[in-house]
DNA sequence: ACATTACTTTATAAAGC
DNA sequence: GCTTTAAAAAGTAATGT
């Protein structure tokens, strides 16, 4: 009787062990992505609900942690990529992506593929544009959607090409190369995608 | 009205068993452009260009024929390799068993499509769409068990199933299921 | 700036780590 | 789970001129 209370403390014990550590995790990934309060909380819920349905059996706290955060930057409307969140965690891009697929479907949280349009806010500020060029990023997003421009790509391409041409439009230009490092994609990328979009749109983009 | 699918099988998988044993040090030698390095994989690496193909030849006397365009062609290529085992000393099991393990084919819907619409349509529990990740969309079809990648183009591609007719029929679900939701 | 090569995704068998 | 093979789709990336 004596051994079965003490496995269950034991037992107890380590999963209170393994959910601090999780927590502790989040926090710091969290604090190194610069995440408001409300997507970690989000997250530790979603990592809760991964842990009472015994999703984190045959995988790492780690990358339950990592996948937990990516979906609730996703679920609060202000996404990072696999990339960033990599960078942050110590799992790879392929397991986090792995256990991101595996918990939104077990928890069914039915998430939309990212909008470009939730990426314009953040790059704008990395780029210091106002307003102004946030505003008419978003309405080149809208029209780029109507028009079928943003299937299959990159949101974060799009997004990095539509608020490129904004920042022309508002006459606060930034160059590719600016905006490409903020966004985290290549030159070519947005090159290529804003010359979609201007094409596609009749927006004359004038140097 | 329709349709005819304008289906293309690009490649064709196939296992079967060609012998009890085999020593793959002596294949090696003898085919020049074998490839067989036993800690990186346990597997001899040997490609064909009659019709193209590649084989995975294995200790235990099994095969594993990859790249054909045809059902027919994996059967030829194999019967040429039970014949060049043959030649350079090393006996075959007559009629071997060859069973197709996957199909891959393209097609083409010919109509641009919206992936975010076809998400929802589909069900995002039904799906996997990560544009960030992959510009196809991911369709699991259980009858026939194939999965179809479905592109902002229209074309997709079908992989998964052991028949021909699969696909056929992979490319048809999906070619319906659009339709009906209107998104063709 | 443009070209080429290469990697992302899907399925599938094989033997072994 | 990984390793290796083949092939398509379309986007993005790395490298080279």
């Amino acid at each position: 009787r004596l051994r079965k209370w003490q496995r269950r403390i034991r037992v107890s014990n380590a999963t209170e062990r393994n959910l601090a550590f999780a927590l502790s995790e989040l926090d710091r990934m969290a604090s190194a992505l610069g995440l408001p309060r409300t997507v970690r909380e989000t997250a530790s819920v979603i990592y809760r609900k991964a842990v009472d349905k015994n999703l984190i059996r045959g995988r790492s706290i780690e990358g339950v942690a990592a996948a937990a955060l990516y979906a609730a930057c996703r679920q609060c409307g202000v996404p990072r990529t696999l990339d960033e969140v990599e960078e942050v965690s110590r799992v790879s891009r392929k397991e986090i992506g792995r256990t991101y697929r595996f918990i939104s479907r077990e928890l069914s949280l039915k998430l939309m593929p990212t909008s470009p349009i939730d990426y314009v806010p953040r790059f704008c500020s990395g780029l210091n544009l106002k307003g102004e060029v946030q505003s008419k990023s978003v309405e080149i997003l809208r029209q780029a959607s109507e028009k079928e421009l943003t299937s299959g790509r990159g949101p974060t391409g799009v997004a990095a090409a539509a608020i490129y041409i904004a920042s022309i439009l508002c006459g606060e230009r930034r160059t590719q190369r600016e905006v490409a490092d903020v966004a985290g994609v290549t030159e070519v990328t947005i090159r290529n995608r804003y010359k979609e979009l201007a094409e596609e749109l009749d927006i004359e983009i004038i140097l | 009205m329709t349709n005819e699918s304008n289906l293309k099988i690009e490649n064709v998988v196939a296992s079967t068993k060609l012998a009890e044993e085999f020593d793959l040090n002596l294949i090696v030698e003898k085919f020049q452009t074998a490839e067989y390095n036993k800690q990186k994989f346990p597997g001899l690496v040997y490609r064909v260009s009659d019709p193209k193909a590649a084989f995975l030849v294995f200790t235990s006397g099994k095969v594993v024929c990859t790249g054909a365009k045809n059902v027919a062609d994996v059967h030829t290529v194999i019967g040429n390799m039970a014949k060049k085992l043959n030649g350079i000393g090393i006996k075959t099991i007559e009629n071997p068993d060859i069973a197709v393990q996957n199909i891959v084919a393209s097609a083409d819907l010919k109509a641009v499509l919206n992936l975010n619409a076809i998400a929802i349509g589909l069900g995002l529990e039904n799906i996997e769409y990560e544009p960030e990740q992959f510009p196809g969309l991911v369709y699991r079809i259980s009858d026939p068990k194939v999965v179809v990648l479905i592109f902002s183009s229209g074309k997709l591609v079908v992989t998964g199933g052991k028949t021909p007719e699969d696909c056929a029929r992979g490319v048809e679900v999906v070619r319906e299921q659009l339709d009906n939701m209107g998104l063709l």
